[in-house]
DNA sequence: AATGATTGTCCCTTATATGGGACAATCGAC
DNA sequence: GTCGATTGTCCCATATAAGGGACAATCATT
């Protein structure tokens, strides 16, 4: 950082801390949801309290090495704390015409470019990030193969379960009843399992790949 | 950290450092990648080189906020530099050996039968298990597109990581080196990422999902 | 070669993140 | 109610990460 600009920190939370704001809330969110106290999580992990109280106050700039130990005591992953997770429905169409893809994004408060910007540097090649997996989670990979007919309704699953579906060949309408996406060949979908679903074939040969994911 | 081991600084670098010390050759190969010198990305990230240069060399604990400079001015991801998963996510690599895929099956834990036939009550609606995620086991999503050129090398990503590659459209020849298989649209694949592996495009159009497993 | 620009490393100084309490507030147990 | 334990916040001293050059080495260009 230069000069001019480089605290997160304190007071005048301006700028740039949006990004930072969102960490310490993770952060804090965290350690509630493991049901531990401020004394005890420091405690575990080996830092300061202060420090800790701090930091979740959205106060302060922690070191890499901080990072680590907190989240190594939380049990979870540093990216779970440093970036926005999936949740909720998330279309992403095969070709880049993410239209109402940012707009999704931002309510969700995803990073835009998350989903996008890791292909690689090769024109030829390009790889976009779908979605990590958060800590803890199973994936389970299925290829699913279904036709025409009836809408498929699945009741909610546990909560914590997440359906991602890829589409491979013909048409879809997928997603939570109230929300489903028509989905093409190639077309990205993942949304929250715990309402109710529906899968429904619009053409012949329809096939996707679905990858489960649960906690 | 207490107050006996909290640096994974300079001299003896010891212990956990194995991790910091990832990330700063990881710092490193990203920014040689781009093209970059020390001094180029440190003014474009607002970094003060010598700080850039000290943690390149390992020697260093760089906040959060020095890391998202980093990263941003590199165009990737904090999460590509401080967690191994991003040397599989850079290079969008992964490709494997399939015809040893028992064998491989056997010594990853994977059930036989695992690949067997779930289908749904409905008729209609075929599912295939394709792979269970194995217990501890982070699987991220990418979908990739490729056009036919040169093979695309990777070199072999940490043990333990594990590549499900599902062809959406094209052909593609992916796999280990010494045994790709040829894929067709729908087609499954897995393989071991330890060793060196290829992704090739044989078609024009060529897109793929690919699960990268790491532990 | 000699010059000029760039490279990466190392030094010193300053800003600041961390650690170690002190503190009031809260909660239970008795 | 009082007392003890625990909560989260705040303050201060110190360790240290980051900034700002100086330096030798390398690489072009003439």
């Amino acid at each position: 950082m230069s000069s001019q600009e480089k605290r997160p920190e304190s007071g005048t939370s301006d700028v740039d801390d949006g990004r930072w704001q969102a960490v310490a809330q993770r952060l804090r969110a965290r350690r509630i949801e493991k049901g531990l106290s401020i004394n005890e999580l420091a405690r575990q992990a080996g830092v300061a309290k202060s420090n800790l109280a701090r930091l979740e106050a959205g106060d302060g700039n922690p070191s890499l090495e901080t990072l680590w130990a907190l989240s190594d005591a939380l049990g979870i992953n540093v990216r779970e704390l440093i970036e926005p997770q999936a949740a909720g429905l998330r279309l992403m169409p095969a070709q880049q015409e993410f239209d109402a893809q940012q707009e999704f994004d931002a309510q969700q408060g995803f990073d835009a470019q998350q989903g996008f910007d890791a292909r690689a540097e090769a024109a030829r090649f390009g790889v976009t990030l779908l979605s990590t997996c958060p800590a803890g989670a199973m994936r389970d990979l299925y290829r699913a193969a279904f036709e025409p007919g009836p809408a498929r309704l699945s009741e909610p699953h546990a909560e914590g379960t997440v359906e991602h579906v890829i589409l491979l060949s013909g048409k879809a309408r997928v997603g939570p009843v109230a929300a489903a996406k028509t989905l093409g060949p190639g077309d990205y979908v993942t949304f929250a399992a715990n309402t109710r679903h529906v899968y429904e074939a619009l053409e012949a040969g329809t096939t996707a790949i679905v990858v489960m994911e649960y906690r």
